[in-house]
DNA sequence: TCCATAATGTACGAACTAGTACGTTTGTGC
DNA sequence: GCACAAACGTACTAGTTCGTACATTATGGA
């Protein structure tokens, strides 16, 4: 005769926890699988926790995207602040910034797949998002100030702008993680082999230096 | 008391145009929505045909979506055969180039839209198909035969290849289209307005001309 | 004209998936 | 200890979604 089972397990409750344990394998299977293709379920199996606990931190799949998103978005606001460019000429301060933005991007695949994911869905979970907007301003104001000291320097040309310069800089940096796969594919390169990889890294830095010296 | 209507509606069998019917469809519900996001009753809502049709001809939504992204690859082979640039130098030679494929990156969002989707699935697609994988490969040629003339004529530095160049020009043509929407939210452009996408045509040409010319 | 096969329409089913009803346990303030 | 809210687990449901069984019509060749 099969007794029943006194509670065995001792659950310990313990919010912040569950809260962050959610968050990061939710993050790993929307990065992986995109909106649409991310299941609850799969969240719930591989999460320390239950489904129901989704519901209830959360209150539904595209808030617990949001979520993610938002997550995303903010480990990472700290790029230019771990920068220290105050010291240096323009041109190496650019330098740096541009590494720094190269090694984020290669380090942090899932934050480019879900940037390709939000603009897959229109970038309409992020439009919604006010607070978002502003973490991002502050790249576009450190450009601004490498560039106005290059003026000063007489080492830059003076008819492009932070956000031109952005552009340049991360669609570069982007499309090296974001379209590794078809570009691989495609063109039988491995764009995250180590040398290959150190190549484009210097390259990038060239072609904007070289861009903005122009004239 | 209401009468069975005998049959008003003709039926006449068109099996290319429904063929093609179905793809456009679904290339468009595909590139709007993502593989998971995109639904085949929608898609089989929007056809002058049925569902029946979509399973006819294609098998399934993986297979249907196969057939679209062949057909979007397919479409713009021929971008460089277009191109005439036999006749000029080197450095107009790639200008013409690199503003034949902002170009078309502009006037095909759907492409970009269905690649980005293809490298959320890993490109797991793509690497089934070895056909799409030779279409791309007389870019990669044309761009050796502007570099070697650059070469010959001295106006190009010699450790930059095809690839690498490839790689620099797709990026930054790609990423302005592909991540418009998170762009555009984050910092206030909308690369697609006329005057910014005028701009950002001359810039790419520039960079890229200015670090070939490097050195 | 008639037949064989390709092409098409309708209706349905099986499986999956987001979300919830309901009950139980844990921890904390008193 | 004790009451009560916060935290958690289980089992289920309603709706969706891919895919198919079955029947019917069109069309080209014998």
């Amino acid at each position: 005769m099969l007794e029943r089972m006194p509670p065995p397990s001792k659950r310990t409750n313990d919010p912040e926890r569950t809260k962050r344990d959610i968050l990061e394998v939710a993050m790993a299977e929307f990065a992986s699988e995109g909106y649409s293709g991310a299941r609850v379920d799969a969240i719930a199996a591989r999460t320390r926790t239950s489904k129901r606990m989704i519901y209830y931190y959360f209150g539904g799949k595209e808030q617990l995207y949001l979520a993610v998103l938002e997550e995303a978005y903010r480990s990472i606001r700290a790029l230019e602040d771990q920068l220290d460019i105050a010291g240096c000429d323009a041109r190496e301060g650019l330098r740096r910034l541009i590494e720094a933005t190269f090694d984020h991007d290669e380090r942090n695949p899932n934050f480019i797949r879900l940037v390709s994911i939000e603009n897959i869905h229109h970038g309409k979970h992020l439009k919604q998002n006010l607070q978002l907007r502003q973490l991002n301003a502050s790249v576009i104001a450190t450009l601004d100030g490498i560039l106005k000291r290059g003026h000063t320097e007489g080492v830059f040309r003076d008819d492009v702008d932070a956000i031109d310069l952005h552009l340049a800089i991360s669609s570069y940096c982007f499309f090296r993680v974001a379209n590794r796969h078809t570009f691989g594919a495609l063109f039988d390169r491995d764009l995250s082999e180590p040398k290959v990889l150190a190549k484009s890294r210097t390259q990038i830095v060239e072609m904007i230096l070289a861009w903005l010296a122009a004239k």
